[in-house]
RNA sequence: GCCGGAGUGGCGGAAUGGCAGACGCGGCGGAUUCAAAAUCCGCUGCCCGAAAGGGUGUGGGGGUUCGACUCCCCCCUCCGGCACCA
């Protein structure tokens, strides 16, 4: 009655959930009270100086209250693969994980319901610790933190003052600390310019030689104290800067531009709009060169690579000021084409540039003050999302007039919301000829169209340009009913002679078309249209028609291109660009200048869950920062969370007045009276604050002295050899721009001062894809949640039988009838993959009732709650356990690629799990089934499947690693089956320490029921031997004529003409051949054979 | 529009110049079972054929090569990024 085993026939020792469940709970518990994966760090006990080191890093998670999802452990199995590998290769390894804890969520959870952000989070923390645990992923948990610990961004605040005090030094293109800057400019080295600029003393500012003017340059010591300290203020790495940012009412903060997508808050999606606000800023366009440089040295996805210098977006071209007749400051533009100069007929400004402001000040005879007004202030609102969609070009005449400092002449100066203001000099020379944008404006406003290049003979072999036509109606007078036909290459005389015999039944031939000689770069003939067809369907190729209408953007060669001085007529692009910017150079109207793409980094947040900034204000408004002796600068308690929603943002921590309000002593600012009353600083850091240093807070977690022991630093991230930084670091391709370009920027901030030891913070870098799931689409696109769907089965006898599938709902096998035609049935089994939806939801309407079912198609989409396709990882472990789990989702596919979760495949993995054990392990009594006597074949197949992982894991292949372990496994089993000696001891202990990494918790449970010592975790990874990765022969593959008609056995390691003559000798060979000689021999030693046969 | 990446059986994928489809899922057939589940064994790209065998096949078209999923050119589709940056 008791015994278990009448009413429940399950094996006691079958690999299932619950003893998968039990044993990954044992061997977490002795990982644990082994500390077997806590690294020590230079100067520790246990510390092994003769290992090398592998620092491997997870992206940390934001802790969110939904728990872990599927894609989180994706990357992690990856890495922790990776770690026990080389752990057990003989590496020290750093392998850690936090939590990237401060931000949004869990402040707008506080709103809705009153409790503390802290706390939300640090229940999200514990879940995500919790989850993360089960999957006994071997990170040193010592070392974990969250950025929101005090002990943390205590340091992040620290960071921010070190920023804070350094300027970036362009003699010698690195941060200094502020006070070598003061003392360079008492000493003189560097000087003051009118403007405020800080350059160096025996230079002139770019301004004053353009401008004709003397460079003002103003002593150190002649400045007042509120003089010095605003020159020195905008100077700082971190400094207060009015910006107009995006401005989100809804959300009640400033958003940095990438977490702005399509003019909409990237969390939320709640519009966007432009504000001038004052704001710390990051100037992390100093570094802009540095960090495109430093890209090269980095071994990244080169789409990253890509994104990131698309980002900082260099653009190499000349700054060239124009005189505004009225106004004494040239107005300056940047541009990437100096050598179109000449064909630069008007000028546009941004709505927001100065010179607008002056010329409604003191408008010119020409100016309409109100249209001026009017379309300025238009634009000011006008929200980037708008200027999204309504690209026609707008804009309005300024009345302002300004000289072409190449041709001499007036050219009118535009405002026009198609220049930005934050680029360059936030003003152009418009070229209309060589611009697409300028010709959009120019036919817009009919502005004059010059055409100073033409195309060379190169660009222009088919597709032939439009400018050209303007160049030869410049070239010919404006005689539009001309069309004209260019002839490339230099035999345009005998294509025109051949054109005019042909036409020799048309009277006046030669009238009708106008031939102009270009040279090297071919013939024009200029058409009359009424003959247009004729004419060139009588031309000899290659002729090419050239239409009208349109810019010519890209290089050729330059023309109409001269003054007094100077003359490009007839230099390539690049040659005219030096020319010209020699020449503006001599003139003093230009320079050779580099522009970047690149904004400053937007560091403040109107939010509450942030890093306070350790900085107070005085009572004239001047900042200074709290002594570092008072860190961390802590969170006050508020009453509620709810941003104000405003067109005026407030940041949410001015309602915390008790803590606002300090004094001088209380926050440590030494060089003012204790007593002095101070208000504290009320934006919050934003979320990359504590992302941007968080992997060498890693190195030297419990460190209370400094950031990072410099000792700890320059083990984990010192270079061996190369650049240095993390030796791989994993996470998604969506922080490419901004979380790797912030960190890389701090860590180049703090290397040049001295704090770290190398520039880099990520050597390699990787990025595992998306893990996506299924949808079913029905006929009118429309996707229908899983749950409604459910898979066809035949259950014999006409009818059809549905089972809801797996993931989405429970099973219901009981239902019996469909309105589905059998033929609809036989083609959706055929094609395996259809299901079908039914009208309604809910098992009660199935029970007897006729069904109205619908097609549907199953389609890959995102995980959404909408759809029910979200996977638990919670659920799926408690139905196979962990170590199923882990290699499911590395057989999915190969890391990078984004792959859809389908439940049915785990299955796979867990039955592969299953033969494993069931190789070692008799699963009715739990006896081991091993061999002492090790068999030959396995021996030499289990030295492989070493060399095969190890080879994979080196390339990130883990799905075909596992593909091989699964190979060996069912070739033992099998052999097995047949009467082969079983599996020996060793080769079982081997097996499960090539397992190990992958699914370390059967691995171990394996390993000591084989009667292993210790943790095979901790074991040495086993060696292969080359002498058995050979055979004594090898078969290849015979082929006549490149297809394969016959296989052989060769010795293995036979030379080419050995192989050539036991394949001709072999008598299949020779029937296949079929009496034709062999005129050609391919060998491929130990592949194939190819005979090429004459006729 | 521009810049990346990808496209291989019913599905996930393997092979990066040398035997296409390893391995897993699903499907079909069989063993076991009172039965089902689980497990085990066999088959499984498509077409023709009873079979032996033959043909065909890696998004489409062209090319290089003795030989192309792989390299080159053009096109189509999907996914990601950027998008008035002068």
């Amino acid at each position: 009655m008791s015994d278990p085993s009448t009413t429940d026939r399950t094996p006691m020792q079958r690999y299932g959930a619950g003893l998968a469940g039990e044993i990954e709970a044992r061997w977490q518990a002795a990982w644990e009270a082994a500390s077997a994966f806590c690294q020590a760090n230079p100067g520790e006990a246990g510390f092994d100086a003769t290992k090398p080191k592998f620092y491997c890093l997870d992206m940390f998670p934001y802790p969110s209250g939904a728990g872990l999802h599927v894609g989180h452990p994706e990357g992690y199995t990856a890495t922790d693969i990776l770690c026990r590998y080389k752990r057990m290769r003989g590496f020290n390894v750093l392998h850690p994980m936090g939590w990237d804890a401060f931000g949004l969520p869990a402040e707008q959870y506080a709103i809705q319901t009153g409790v503390h952000p802290a706390v939300t989070t640090r229940t999200a923390i514990d879940n995500f610790r919790r989850q993360l645990k089960r999957f006994g992923f071997s990170y040193d948990w010592r070392r974990e933190f969250g950025t929101i610990d005090e002990g943390y961004y205590r340091w992040t605040q620290w960071i921010f003052l070190r920023i804070y005090n350094a300027w970036f030094d362009t003699r010698v293109q690195r941060a200094r600390p502020i006070d070598e800057l003061v003392e360079a400019l008492e000493r003189g080295e560097l000087a003051v310019t009118l403007t405020g600029d800080v350059v160096e003393a025996d230079l002139r500012g770019s301004l004053g030689a353009l401008g004709g003017q003397p460079a003002g340059v103003r002593p150190w010591h002649m400045l007042t104290p509120d003089e010095r300290r605003a020159v020195i203020d905008d100077q700082r790495l971190a400094y207060l800067g009015e910006q107009t940012v995006n401005w989100c009412p809804k959300l009640g903060t400033v958003l940095a531009n990438d977490e702005v997508i399509d003019g909409r808050s990237e969390r939320g999606g709640h519009p966007v709009l432009r504000k001038p606000l004052r704001q710390w800023m990051f100037r992390i366009t100093a570094y802009a060169e540095r960090l495109l440089e430093g890209l090269k040295g980095l071994d990244w996805p080169t789409s990253t690579r890509t994104m990131q210098e698309e980002w900082i977006g260099r653009s190499e071209g000349a700054e060239i000021g124009f005189e505004v007749e009225g106004d004494d400051a040239p107005l300056m533009v940047f541009t990437t084409r100096p050598d179109t100069i000449f064909g630069a007929t008007y000028m546009v400004v941004a709505p927001e540039h100065p010179l607008v402001e002056r010329v409604l000040a003191l408008p010119r005879a020409e100016t309409d003050v109100k249209a001026l007004a009017t379309y300025v202030e238009r634009s000011r609102h006008r929200s980037d999302l708008e200027r999204q969609e309504h690209k026609e070009k707008t804009g309005i005449f300024t009345g302002v007039y300004a000289r072409n400092p190449a041709t001499g002449e007036r050219v009118p100066v535009w405002v026009a919301d198609y220049v930005l203001m934050g680029y360059g000099f936030g003003a152009i020379m418009a070229v209309p000829a060589h611009d697409e944008r300028d010709f959009e404006f120019a036919q817009a406003f009919h502005l004059p169209i010059r055409v100073v290049v033409r195309p060379s003979s190169d660009e222009m072999q088919l597709d032939a340009p439009a400018a050209f036509w303007e160049h030869l109606n410049a070239a010919f007078g404006d005689e539009s009913y001309y069309s004209a036909v260019w002839v490339p290459g230099a035999h345009g005389r005998d294509v025109v002679e051949a054109l005019f015999r042909r036409l020799s039944h048309v009277a006046d031939a030669r009238r009708l078309v106008v031939v102009h000689d270009l040279g090297e770069d071919g013939w024009t003939l200029l058409v009359r249209k009424p003959f247009e067809d004729e004419i060139i369907a009588n031309l000899p190729s290659p002729v090419v028609q050239v239409g009208l209408g349109e810019p010519w953007p890209q290089p050729g060669v330059a023309l109409h291109s001269r003054n007094a001085e100077v003359s490009l007529d007839g230099l390539p692009t690049p040659e005219a660009k030096r020319e010209i910017v020699a020449w503006l150079e001599r003139a003093g109207v230009g320079r050779r200048m580099v522009t970047y793409r690149l904004r400053d980094w937007l560091f403040s947040r109107q939010r509450y869950w942030g890093e306070p900034f350790p900085v107070v204000f005085d009572a004239e408004g001047r900042h200074h920062a709290v002594g570092e002796h008072t860190l961390p600068v802590r969170l006050p308690e508020l009453a509620d969370y709810a941003p104000v929603e405003s067109e005026d943002p407030q940041p949410l921590l001015a309602k915390a007045t008790d803590w606002v309000h300090t004094t001088a002593g209380e926050a440590g600012v030494m060089h003012l009276p204790a007593q002095t009353s101070l208000r504290r600083e009320t934006n919050t850091m934003p979320g990359s604050a504590g992302s941007s240093w968080y992997f060498l807070r890693y190195c030297d977690a419990w460190n209370a002295e400094r950031f990072v022991s410099r000792e700890a630093e320059q083990y984990w991230m010192g270079g061996s050899g190369r650049a240095g930084g993390v030796d791989l670091y994993l996470g998604g391709s969506e922080h490419a721009v901004g979380h790797l370009l912030y960190a890389r920027f701090w860590q180049n901030v703090l290397y040049d001062l001295g704090e770290v030891s190398t520039p880099e913070p990520f050597q390699k870098l990787f990025h595992q894809g998306m893990i996506t799931s299924y949808a079913y689409q029905k006929a009118d696109k429309s996707l229908v949640p899983v749950d409604h769907v459910y898979e066809l089965r035949d259950l014999g006898g006409g009818f059809c039988s549905v089972h809801a599938l797996p993931g989405g709902a429970e099973v219901r096998s009981s239902i019996e009838s469909a309105s589905l035609p059998r033929e609809v049935f036989e083609r959706l089994k055929r094609e395996g993959s259809a299901v079908v939806m039914f009208g309604v939801d809910g098992p009660a309407c199935f029970q007897g009732e006729k069904i109205e079912a619908e097609l549907v198609t199953p389609i890959v989409a995102k995980m959404s709650k909408s759809l029910k396709n979200v996977i638990n990882p919670d659920d799926v472990i408690a139905e196979f356990g962990a170590d199923t789990f882990r290699l499911y989702e590395m057989y999915m596919g190969p890391l990078e690629a984004s792959k859809p979760w389908n439940p049915r495949d785990i299955h796979g993995l867990h039955r592969f799990l299953q033969r494993l054990w069931r190789l070692v392990v008799q699963e009715e009594t739990g006896e081991l089934v091993v061999g002492e006597q090790d068999d030959h074949e396995l021996e030499k197949l289990l030295h492989r499947l070493i060399a095969k992982v190890e080879a994979d894991l080196e390339r990130l292949a883990f799905n075909t690693a596992i593909a091989a372990m699964i190979e060996f496994v069912n070739t033992a089993t099998s052999r097995r089956e047949k009467g082969d000696l079983p599996i020996s001891r060793s080769q079982a202990c081997r097996l499960a320490l090539v397992a190990c990494p992958f699914a370390p918790h059967i691995a171990e449970e394996l390993w000591h029921r084989l009667g292993g010592t210790g943790l095979a975790s901790l074991e040495p990874w086993p060696r292969y031997e080359e002498a058995y990765l050979r055979d004594e022969t090898v078969e290849i593959a015979i082929a006549i004529q490149g297809k394969v008609r016959h296989r052989m056995h060769v010795p293995t390691g036979a030379a080419s003409g050995e192989i050539e003559a036991l394949v001709l000798a072999d008598e299949t060979v020779q029937q296949a051949l079929g009496g034709k000689p062999a005129r050609k021999v391919i060998v491929v030693p130990g592949r194939m054979v190819n005979i090429v046969t004459g006729g």
